[in-house]
RNA sequence: GGGCCGGUAGCUCAGUUGGUUAGAGCACACCCUUGAUAAGGGUGGGGUCGAAAGUUCGAGUCUUUCUCGGCCCA
């Protein structure tokens, strides 16, 4: 009987979500309304916020760092539509390189088919339908986030325009002539039969051959040295053959001592470190000697002695050499160097007039440059190096060792240094490091000390090399004259093989003619074409150029750049360097970067540890949009924890999210109005309704601060705890009474829907960029507009709504209130009453605080039944709690000795 | 092995220039409600701030060492 004289919430907004079901039916509806071209128009002309999307590689599923590097672009991205700006995204990928040349080679491998007998041309084809299939598949995955952009018009590294403009931009610095050819040792896999990019080494134990060898002096200047042997330790007894020079540190002591041991070294004189004697002698099972002299180690200059091979034809002199790089770790502290196998040695040599010359090839085969070695591969080389250091009298000792040592991520095989000819773009001839190091400077970093991170890479790093001996890229666009050895530097050609590439791709490089890249003014007999490729990370670093610049509706540079951390050393990196080379500037006005995912511990996700989770499982369980919520509510600066039990916390704030707003819809019974908040006028409001539209002014406010500070997990806390706290527990709690039991048209109840209305409003925006599929649901049930969400404005708070002197008022009288509910706790827990309807509260007040509470209803405030204000003596606030007396009200459970005011019956 | 960053309640996070008994929400426990109901309200128990030492009248906040973790590099 008397629930039809109340107002009950009423919707048809579900408390349950069912996220995984009903979040593709939006994006049908996103697709069928084409979100993505109504966004842009909707800002067309509006201040551009490009955020440049750093292209993932074109291979595999999406793991969980991708999913939180796409929804926090989706994030921004939406933040700055909402906030008026036409917020642009193009996704892209990138396609080239070794990891999918790799998969074409497994699948060869699988269907016994030889790769060097697949032509380049096919083989690149294969590539790229790899490719393409994966870009279709991410497109798929990344849209199921909710992250919205061009999808249909996305780029990548491998398009035509793609690969005619990075032939572009290695013009540019082939005229300026900071692009040279060098020759050096770079980190060779004889497996895949490449260099390797740092990014693809990975350090892991190994046992390697150690060696004790001797070198016997030829010649010195210290006579004490004459007759004598160097001994040096080395880990790569293959690298023997190779050997051109020892190094010493002058600053070193050293010792000669004489072997006194029977056998092959009796009476043998060798000059090791002083500090590594008693390794030495253990290694070496070294018992009787005589200390001869202790010397520094300046005294080895000038000394010159023979290889350990000299009798089998090494008969050439080997030089020592200082070097800072020498130290007393381990070893003998003098070291062996091969030019052409490590970079210290390859230095070293190098400023001492000796050329690293090839000794090994492609395979890792000795070349014919190394004699006795000719056609063996360097991983069989050990025993029989060891064995003629044996045969010649110059192996003290040999033993294994275990030890942190490069390998390729891909195939696992330890690699080594090999000398090989490779296209170097300097850091110093033209300025590039300073010019980065200034684009720096003038970059803003989120979070602040991305930028001194990637400072001290730049301010470190060695030249950039950018060529690759692979088939799956762009052709470095080179040819060498045959006669005088010059690189060809002419625009004509460069902009044709552009042009060309345009129109048909690059793979005309491996197969046509090249007069038709040289055009009528060279002749292809004259030169030589290189075939080598440039490396992937040119390619990325130059996005910049064909997206950002030749694209209409983006802007150069890009408003931001946002990665995972590594790509300080990754993209955020070439794409510096790359810009600052061929417009001195960088692509980008802000950098962000985040931190890695890891499991619920701050251990990285692994297969063998068992605690790797997919977005895919995610999505199942729980839905894009509580994805969505664990990226807003993380701090990425650090790195991201999950798990299940964290999702699960999370899932239970979306909870409480969906049902503050089911409790507003239930209220206005789905019949949202939008109000201009200009037209709201606060002071004909209940003192409660103001001091709602004051807190909201101020959340509004800090709303804004840390979405523009990209301080999203503070922002999203902020948004959570209103719903929670002022929400929830305070203003939805008071209101019930108004809302239910008053009559339909009374002006306190009509006041309370108004501001419903302004809270739904405001909530739904505040949300949107986070909860992009939930608000969208809301908002297509309440909007009579049949527009997304997406394409609304965040909502602008008129000045009027701030009150500081209610406010402070209003939080006095929540003390008041936070003090009954201790009373009327008191009595619930003895039993005396229950529902706090049941109470009747006494408070007892300091005048001041009495002057607050006039014209205020404290038992609306704490939902009591009757509250009397008496004055105190004291400042103390003492509240009494009794059970109420009288008859209570059957429609508003109040109770009283008088008849219900509001509810006669 | 080196460089950088980080370790605050079970979880996600606050803790301004070192200064009173270290905060919030969630989770948990108990109670109430049954007119937001696989919801809602109230109350409460949880940290000595990774560990140790030091500077200081006083340190989560500064220094050093150690430890654990992450990223990068070798």
């Amino acid at each position: 009987m008397s629930k039809s004289q109340i107002n009950l919430p009423k919707t048809v907004f579900s408390m349950k979500a069912n996220l995984p079901i009903r979040e593709p039916e939006i994006l049908k509806l996103w697709k069928k309304i084409d979100l993505y071209k109504q966004l842009r128009n909707a800002r067309k002309g509006k201040e551009k916020f490009v955020l440049h999307d750093g292209p993932p590689y074109a291979n595999g599923n999406i793991h969980m760092g991708t999913a939180l590097n796409k929804i926090l672009k989706d994030i921004i991205v939406k933040f700055h539509q909402m906030d008026g700006k036409d917020s642009v995204y193009v996704p892209g990928w990138d396609c080239h390189g070794l990891p999918i040349e790799w998969k074409i080679e497994e699948e060869y491998k699988k269907n016994k088919k030889n790769k060097n007998d697949v032509p380049i041309v096919e083989f690149r084809k294969e590539c790229r339908t790899f490719a393409e299939k994966w870009i279709e598949i991410h497109k798929d995955q990344f849209k199921r986030l909710g992250v919205v952009g061009d999808w249909e018009n996305y780029y990548s590294t491998m398009s035509y325009d793609a690969e005619a403009q990075i032939v572009r931009e290695l013009g540019k610095f082939l005229k300026e002539g900071s692009l040279y050819k060098g020759f050096k040792p770079v980190l060779w896999s004889t497996v895949e039969k490449t260099a390797l990019a740092d990014a693809e080494v990975e350090y892991k134990d190994h046992k390697s051959d150690t060696i004790y060898a001797c070198f016997p002096v030829k010649s010195s200047k210290y006579k004490e040295l004459n007759n004598c042997n160097i001994v040096i330790w080395t880990t790569t007894p293959w690298t023997i053959p190779a050997n051109k020079a020892l190094a010493y540190n002058e600053s070193l002591d050293y010792l000669i001592i004489k072997i006194n041991d029977e056998g092959n070294f009796k009476d043998k004189r060798i000059a090791i470190a002083e500090s590594l004697l008693d390794s030495v002698l253990k290694d070496c099972e070294i018992k009787e000697y005589e200390l001869l002299t202790k010397f520094k180690g300046k005294n080895f200059k000038d000394t010159i002695c023979h290889h350990p091979f000299f009798d089998l034809g090494y008969n050439y002199e080997i030089p020592m050499l200082e070097a800072r790089f020498v130290n007393t770790e381990q070893g003998t502290g003098i070291v062996h160097c091969a030019p052409s196998h490590g970079p210290d040695d390859f230095n070293l040599c190098l400023n001492n007039g000796i050329k690293a010359i090839e000794t090994v090839d492609n395979d890792g085969k000795y070349t014919k440059n190394v004699s006795l070695f000719e056609g063996l591969h360097i991983f069989k080389a050990n025993p029989i190096v060891i064995e003629k250091l044996k045969n010649q009298n110059k192996l003290l000792s040999n033993s294994e060792l275990v030890h942190s040592y490069p390998h390729s991520w891909r195939s696992k095989a330890p690699l080594v240094h090999r000398a090989t000819p490779q296209w170097f773009i300097s850091m110093e001839s033209h300025k590039l490091r300073s010019k980065a190091l200034k684009a720096i400077d003038e970059t803003t970093f989120y979070p602040s000390k991305g930028k001194e991170r990637l400072k001290s890479m730049i301010e470190t790093r060695p030249d950039w090399c950018v060529s690759r001996q692979r088939v799956w890229g762009v052709p470095l666009p080179i040819f060498v004259n045959k006669k005088s050895k010059e690189i060809l530097i002419d625009d004509e050609v460069f902009e044709n093989i552009a042009k060309i590439y345009e129109k048909e791709g690059s793979d005309c490089w491996f197969s046509d003619d090249p007069q038709k890249f040289l055009g009528d003014r060279y002749k292809a007999k004259d030169f030589e074409k290189l075939s080598d490729i440039v490396e992937v990370w040119f390619d990325s670093g130059s996005t910049h150029s064909f997206v950002l610049e030749k694209r209409k509706d983006l802007k150069w540079p890009a408003s931001m750049y946002l990665e995972g951390s590594d790509q300080h050393r990754g993209w955020f990196h070439s794409s510096l360097l790359e810009a600052c080379g061929t417009r001195g500037k960088a692509p980008f006005e802000s950098i962000l970067s985040h931190g890695f995912v890891v499991d619920g511990k701050g251990l990285k996700m692994s297969k063998s540890l068992g605690n790797v989770i997919a977005p895919e499982d995610i999505l199942k369980k729980y839905g894009a949009d509580i994805l969505r919520i664990w990226v807003a509510s993380s701090d990425y600066a650090e790195d991201l924890r999950i798990d299940y039990s964290i999702l699960d916390q999370h899932s239970e704030s979306y909870r409480k999210i969906r049902n503050t707003f089911r409790y507003l819809l239930g209220n206005l019974n789905d019949n949202f109005k939008e109000t201009d908040l200009k037209n709201i006028e606060p002071k004909k409001l209940p003192e409660l309704e103001q001091f709602m539209l004051h807190k909201m002014f101020t959340l509004n406010s800090k709303f804004k601060e840390y979405f523009l500070n990209y301080d999203f997990h503070n922002l999203y806390k902020e948004l959570l705890n209103f719903c929670t706290v002022d929400l929830s527990a305070f203003y939805f709690d008071i209101r019930k009474d108004t809302l239910y039991c008053d009559q339909k048209n009374s002006d306190k109840r009509k006041s309370s829907l108004a501001l419903l209305d302004v809270i739904l409003n405001s909530l739904l925006k505040w949300f949107a960029p986070i909860l992009s599929f939930t608000t969208e649901e809301i908002y297509q049930l309440v909007s009579k507009k049949n527009k997304s969400i997406h394409l609304e404005n965040f909502l602008d708070f008129p000045k009027k709504f701030e009150n500081l002197k209610l406010y402070n008022k209003w939080l006095e009288l929540i003390k008041i209130r936070n003090i009954c509910n201790l009373s009327i706790e008191e009595k619930r827990a003895s039993k005396e009453i229950g529902s706090s309807l049941d109470a009747a509260i006494k408070i007892k007040l300091d005048k001041s605080k009495l002057k607050l509470t006039q014209g205020i209803d404290l038992s609306e405030l704490c939902i009591t039944s009757t509250a009397e204000v008496l004055e105190n003596d004291t400042s103390d606030i003492v509240v009494e709690t009794t059970k109420a007396k009288g008859n209570k009200c059957p429609v508003c459970w109040k109770i009283s000795n008088e008849p219900c005011l509001r509810h006669k019956i």
